[in-house]
DNA sequence: AAAGAGTAGCGAATTCGTTCGTCACGTCAA
DNA sequence: TTGACGTGACGAACGAATTCGCTACTCTTT
């Protein structure tokens, strides 16, 4: 047997949706455009991919346009908390926690980064004192 | 031509060696009781899996043992810190920050665990005031 | 109208991940 | 010793992901 379909968009397909998210929308030469730079696939495999993705419903596209517009059909925003609950899901057992402290004990945030999630939870336990 | 190899362990993957993180180390029957009570697959499979997995360097096993005792060739936390960075790269942007926003602002975190995060903080700014 | 250029779609080819059937071997009890 | 049983190794098979060649259209431009 095979594999199962994964629910989460893959190397490629991130990589398409993250050229879409910063564009707002582009067309199959565009997205090309930018897809070649990092990956150096052809135009063909560029208008394949967002067949695919078309399909599995990843982006939407304005055919009345031409040439036709891709736009990503989620946000960003909402892709990436889907991707996160997945990975503290299967990676963390579940404990956003532990991911958390992992995240920033990497070392890599500055004085300011800390001071924003100083904030962050100062607000979150005002709420549930 | 075909996609890459990921230095990613699979969804299969990723579950058997949860199993072997858990146990410490197991042969094949206990990864497989542990595997066909979530997946339903053969022993076959898991016996399969296991050899897949040898070969590409994410398990080891002890053959001097009858039968062979497998064990995981990463820690739990190095390959956890591998994937978040991962996800931070491909998703986040390379903003750990942002995922750590969100982590939090998802909402599930108790009051214990941000006071946890929040001694996180004031220890990390400690050490650079 | 014919040639040229860009857009879009289809299907084939290739590799990986995953699953399983089957065979070979070793051990242990009857 | 022989038969039952568990362990382990292959290789086949299937679908998913990825890549590309080739064809068909649609506009321009000459």
């Amino acid at each position: 047997m095979a594999r199962a379909v994964s629910n989460q968009p893959t190397e490629v397909e991130l990589q398409i949706l993250r050229i879409l998210w910063e564009s707002g929308g582009s067309t199959a030469r565009e997205v090309h455009n930018a897809l070649t730079e990092i990956k150096g696939t052809t135009y063909s495999t560029t208008v394949k991919m967002l067949s695919v993705m078309l399909e599995k419903g990843l982006v939407r596209r304005d055919e009345t346009a031409t040439p036709q517009v891709y736009r990503a059909a989620m946000s960003q925003k909402v892709t990436q908390k889907k991707m996160l609950g997945d990975l503290i899901e299967k990676v963390y057992n579940g404990s956003a926690l532990s991911l958390v402290l992992q995240a920033l004990s990497s070392g890599k945030a500055s004085a300011d980064e800390l001071a924003e999630v100083r904030k962050m939870v100062d607000e979150l336990e005002g709420k549930k004192p």
